[in-house]
DNA sequence: CGTGTGCATGTCGAATCCGACATACTGGAC
DNA sequence: GTCCAGTATGTCGGATTCGACATGCACACG
């Protein structure tokens, strides 16, 4: 977060803490959260380096270009499956893959 | 493979290839099957190593020791997201999960 | 020998996830 | 302004995956 944007809500009375906080999640629910966003992430920066729309990767996939979109927004009904699937169609291959699960976020 | 042993299959006369060959998987199928081999392996090593018995990590997922077993095996029962909630209940954060998926294979 | 622990496999009803479709919103070209 | 390609959101019936349970096998200990 900002760290400008911190200090005025802290001078605000607010609390400051992250979703996992927020949502009482534990830290293996936090750390799906977070890879599942990384992987969503991936999903729209690829396809965009492609020059690919949804509609075309559904057909990659044999799906429909809404649940592209759902995909791409981290939609609760898209398991880890599916974005991976999207993530190869979109061909890249396992290293890749695992590329854009530990790099450093761009925070 | 093991080169000593494809040089005798192939005195044998045998064509060696690989399990994507032989099921004529498209590339991206035949990635997804890597990451679920290396997931499930890394669920069975990992575990060992921590010295817990699959009904335990069972008990830390909320599921049943078949279902442990069948993610190590790879069964077609299970999904990535299963296998990636269990290496994230045995403690692995996102960077080790990349780790492992992206490690060059013992061979 | 019997007993206990750990792992594998098959099957079930219930829960989740899927593709498909309808629909709505956006921004650029004309 | 009207179009149109691209994207977003909600819902549905059917497919997949789930946890649970039963059961079998192997191995160690007594």
């Amino acid at each position: 977060m900002d760290p400008n944007k911190q200090a005025r809500l802290d001078a605000a009375g607010w609390k400051v803490g992250d979703a996992a906080d927020f949502l009482s999640l534990s830290p293996a629910e936090a750390e799906l959260v977070e890879i599942r966003h990384r992987l969503a992430q991936a999903v729209r920066t690829v396809r965009a380096e492609h020059h690919v729309s949804q509609a075309q990767l559904a057909r990659i996939l044999g799906s429909s270009q809404s649940r592209v979109a759902k995909i791409e927004a981290g939609d609760r009904s898209v398991s880890l499956d599916l974005m991976v699937r999207a993530l190869l169609g979109l061909g890249l291959g396992h290293q890749e893959l695992a590329g854009w699960l530990g790099a450093k976020s761009a925070a």
